[in-house]
DNA sequence: TGGCTTTATGCGCCATAGCGTATATGTGGC
DNA sequence: GCCACATATACGCTATGGCGCATAAAGCCA
C-alpha cells in the first residue's frame, strides 16, 4: 500500500516507485536540482525535509498526493514499529 | 479532490478539512505542539515547511496520504494558475 | 575477489523554519 | 459601528535543511 503517516513511510513509498522507473538517487537529483545526498535524505525518511523538496521529487518521479481521512489501519501501524 | 502536488495545494486541502472539522488554527496548534502562526503558514503553501509539520497536522486532522501516480488531470493544473 | 555503480556521510556555509512573544488585520455576529 | 474570535505578521533567536565538494560504505555482478 502507498499510505503514508510519517516521513518515514512516504520515503520507503519513494524509494519504491523512484525503483520501480529504474531510476538511481542521482538521476532524481538531476531532474529536480537537488543533490543525490538530498534525495538520500529524503527517502530515509529525515523529518525536517521540506515540502517544496518532496513535490519536486514527487513531480520528478510523476507521482501526486491525495489527502483522506485516516482509515483503520492495523498494518500501518504495525509498519510504524518496524 | 484532495490531490496535492504543491505545497499550496496541500495548504488549501489541510484548511478545508481542519474547517470541516470545525477547527480553528489555535486548536490544531495546541494539539501539535505548533505554533498557530505555524499552522496559518502551512496552510498557506509556504514551501519550506518540514515534512515533520505536515505528519504532525494530518495527524491532528486524523488524515492520511496516499501516493499515487499521476493522473491526467487538466482540473488540477488549471488550479495550480489559480 | 575485484571493480563499477549506487547510496550514505562528512564539513563548512548560508538561508530559513519554528520558537516565544506580541501585535495587526480580518471576519462574523449583535 | 462594536466587539470577540480567528488568522496573518513581526522581531530576535536557535536549530537545521540544502548547498558544493568530497569520500566512505554498500550493493552488485562478472
Amino acid at each position: 500500500m502507498d499510505i503514508a503517516r510519517s516521513p518515514q513511510q512516504l520515503g520507503a513509498i519513494l524509494r519504491r516507485y523512484r525503483k520501480k522507473g529504474s531510476m538511481t538517487q542521482t538521476d532524481v537529483a538531476a531532474k529536480t536540482q537537488l543533490r543525490q545526498a538530498t534525495i538520500s535524505a529524503l527517502e530515509s525518511g529525515e523529518v525536517g525535509t521540506r515540502l517544496k523538496t518532496l513535490t519536486d521529487v514527487l513531480a520528478a518521479l510523476d507521482l501526486e498526493l491525495v489527502v483522506q481521512p485516516r482509515r483503520k489501519s492495523l498494518p500501518s501501524e504495525i509498519e510504524d514499529l518496524i
